[in-house]
DNA sequence: GCAAAAGTGTTCGCAATACACCCATGC
DNA sequence: GCATGGGTGTATTGCGAACACTTTTGC
């Protein structure tokens, strides 16, 4: 028995303009689902690793190419209405928000939408878009998920906003800068925000040397 | 572009005999690799869900009935020998030792090897062997996972040895009891161990019942 | 001077860790 | 009575949680 495989990518990126998490959706232009929006991917057409394939479609439909790709799972396509048997992988990608340039010969409309108001998605792309949400949680629980979606430079209460994001919950802003100034890969620059209407805030980043020695030890996630 | 999709089950058991987490082999009896020890699973050759594929194939070669499987993750057969694109998708089981009954009718040689000693296996199945048990490590952090590999009562330090066999890792035995003890879903029973040579222990059970609540709020994991 | 967001300390309770000896049974 | 594994308590420490006001800037 012989499946067609298809790959789905799930790219995450934090809006620091409203503050929320946001997947990119693509507007179908074949059937079936033609003209909803939906997660970018393909199916599986050349000899190469999955990851690759969907970095490949990925690039195609949106224009976008992403630097890695993390897999969250395979599922058994359970549309009863196509005959032939499918199976898909799907991938999730962290996006920082600013490198987002769509190359201009993409195939597809690509469009943002803040995760907790994805719009009914075809097939089982909503419930792709929840697991992959769910990975990316747990992920944030072992390594620097931060590192990877927020701009080099980042004030700390922006670092709070997407914990906020992320994990749907609200922070207490005393305790979670005291455990930022805790961490061994948070470095404070001499630099401050400029051209606000109010205090500016001091600028940090992410020091890219002292995440190796962790990931067990020190707690990554916040209170 | 079409697949050969196959399954791989890692089938998982604690054995109180020698306190070590052990995973099931087959014999493979066709080639590549005949002869060696491999994970069961098989080709998905019926339309229905991978998991029910590998329920089968694993109740076929191995005649254990498991009662549920866990999706690890899908991989592309790397192996360059071969012509055909393959793709496999693993799932593990926790399996009761004492439910450990083999039928007659199965088609293959099985047997138990302890994790930490699997002998060399072909394809990636050293690495999905090692996949899978991360992710029952990762499990245990949310799930009772030891509810479905310890016997339905049990004394407390087979409890405390299971934990040391799956992080690999010794734990101290007073603050293990008084952890135990502050679980609302284990309670201790009216009985005691008998026949042995020493002081006999104190049986235990797991309250169902008391499951469903919890999995966020208390702590699930020893220290 | 006012609006807007940044930044700052302390207290309390509990959970995590470390640590050494007595107990009950079979032989 | 001795070998074997089962069982017990306390003290310390550091982290998680709760909580309200002052500071700096642009306009």
């Amino acid at each position: 028995m012989l499946f067609k495989l298809a790959v789905d990518c799930i790219i995450l990126a934090y809006d620091p303009g409203d503050n929320q998490l946001k997947v990119l959706l693509v507007q179908r232009e074949n059937e079936p689902a033609k003209g909803q929006w939906a997660l970018p991917g393909g199916f599986v057409d050349e000899p190469e690793d999955f990851a690759v394939t969907a970095a490949r479609k990925l690039r195609q439909e949106t224009g976008v190419t992403v630097p890695y790709l993390e897999q969250v799972r395979a599922y058994a396509l359970t549309d009863p209405t196509v005959g032939q048997r499918l199976a898909s992988v799907s991938y999730y990608a962290l996006l920082e928000w600013a490198h987002y340039a769509p190359a201009a010969d993409r195939t597809h409309l690509a469009q943002w939408f803040a995760l907790p108001h994805v719009p009914a998605l075809p097939f089982d792309h909503a419930r792709k878009v929840q697991d992959a949400w769910q990975r990316v949680q747990e992920a944030a629980r072992n390594r620097p998920v931060p590192f990877y979606l927020l701009p080099p430079k980042f004030p700390l209460n922006q670092l709070q906003r997407f914990y906020e994001a992320l994990y749907q919950a609200p922070l207490d802003n005393r305790n979670f800068r005291k455990w930022v100034k805790g961490l061994p890969y948070v470095e404070a620059l001499a630099e401050l925000e400029t051209n606000v209407s109010h205090r500016p805030s001091q600028l940090y980043q992410f020091k890219a040397s002292a995440y190796a020695a962790f990931g067990q030890a020190t707690r990554l996630t916040p209170y």
